[in-house]
DNA sequence: CTATACATACCAACTGGTCGGTTTGCAAGA
DNA sequence: TCTTGCAAACCGACCAGTTGGTATGTATAG
């Protein structure tokens, strides 16, 4: 009977969801590994054979959870566009509709960022990594924007980057405090007009 | 020999104080109680004589450690100045000075922010309370730089607010995860950017 | 037969919190 | 001034429960 093993994805995936999960709900530090065996229905045997420890399992999230969906979300699109401030707006609008969880629990990777960042080291570069990939291909976005003539060319790519990557967080973190939709709207019409002030 | 008592202030200032610390280094889930009983040189009689539980100490640290520092540093500046742009800007440029410790280990009210919001309701007011607090002041203070013909008048305020509060926030946090300086700059001369689009 | 993939029972260490008792500061009464 | 009384401040041993982690056993696939 290896039935549960193969038919919903693999012992590993889902230890890797189900961390993910209690990890986004209480935190890395919070978060019980006798927990996520019991909500995965396996045992603690599966999982440290899969996992050297509880820090190896965060790591695992960060990587193969956490990366892949940013990416898909906040960095693929901005790959190939040359007019960032319409993509960004983009974006904005489509996280804009999906806030309704994200706005109690916010974004999962800027929570084990802010907790995790400061405690050990191993969490911070993979978290960082992610962060850096976002900044850079925002600022490639706009090195193309410039050329394109949909930019100012007065702008700074890499200054602006920093800012806005640091003005998304921020807005997902302020929102997710306050519990307020209207806030995160408020802040995001803030960073549109910011943005707008970029064009040409 | 009411030695240390009176002089290292009370009792319950040091467990403050200490237990302020804690959470800054280990987050408040990481925080240890019997850690804050020993660095403070207390036994845990005197931190429950004092304090009905942790999350009470953690209450109490945020409004009498944190809420008048944040107060102090981020929001009384505000309050009397007609020109908010040159205001922030002066808050940011000491705030710079003063970011190589912060660097580390960021904004305690962020940690505590991200981490205990989506956790714990009284935390969560509390906090978000001094974000609110910010956000006032920084409307109130453009709404008297528009008066004052320091402001372009067609600036939301409340808008604004929002998006700077948001934008600091997530400034400090992207730099305490990617422990450096320069990006910090960098995200701050973004702001100040976007500060400088809002004059007349 | 061997290696992988689990399961089970168990561990020391630590968690926040409690509780009976002791010390200390201070005010009132004689 | 000395004594008595009392409450607040403080001590430290102790608690049940949970933590991450391990050692051993077993089933199964190749």
């Amino acid at each position: 009977m290896r039935s549960n093993t193969q038919l919903n994805g693999s012992t590993r995936e889902r230890i890797l969801g189900t961390a993910y999960q209690e990890f986004r709900q209480h935190g890395f530090q919070g978060g019980s590994i006798n927990r996520i065996v019991a909500s995965a229905g396996i045992t603690k045997g599966a999982l440290f054979h899969h996992f050297s420890g509880k820090n190896e399992l965060g790591y695992h999230v960060v990587d193969e959870v956490i990366r892949p969906r940013v990416e898909e979300k906040w960095i693929e699109p901005l790959k190939r566009t040359d007019d960032p401030i319409r993509t960004l707006r983009q974006i904005l609008y489509k996280a804009a509709e999906t806030a309704r969880v994200d706005l109690c629990q916010g974004c999962p990777l800027n929570n084990l960022s802010q907790e995790m960042s400061p405690l050990d080291e191993g969490f911070r570069t993979r978290i960082n990594a992610i962060y850096d990939a976002q900044r850079t291909a925002i600022e490639a976005a706009f090195r193309r924007g410039i050329a394109a003539g949909l930019v100012r060319k007065s702008v700074n790519p890499e200054r602006a980057a920093a800012f806005i990557v640091a003005a998304l967080t921020g807005m997902t973190g302020t929102a997710k405090t306050a519990q307020c939709r209207e806030l995160l709207m408020m802040a995001s019409e803030g960073l549109i007009d910011y943005l707008d002030s970029l064009k040409p």
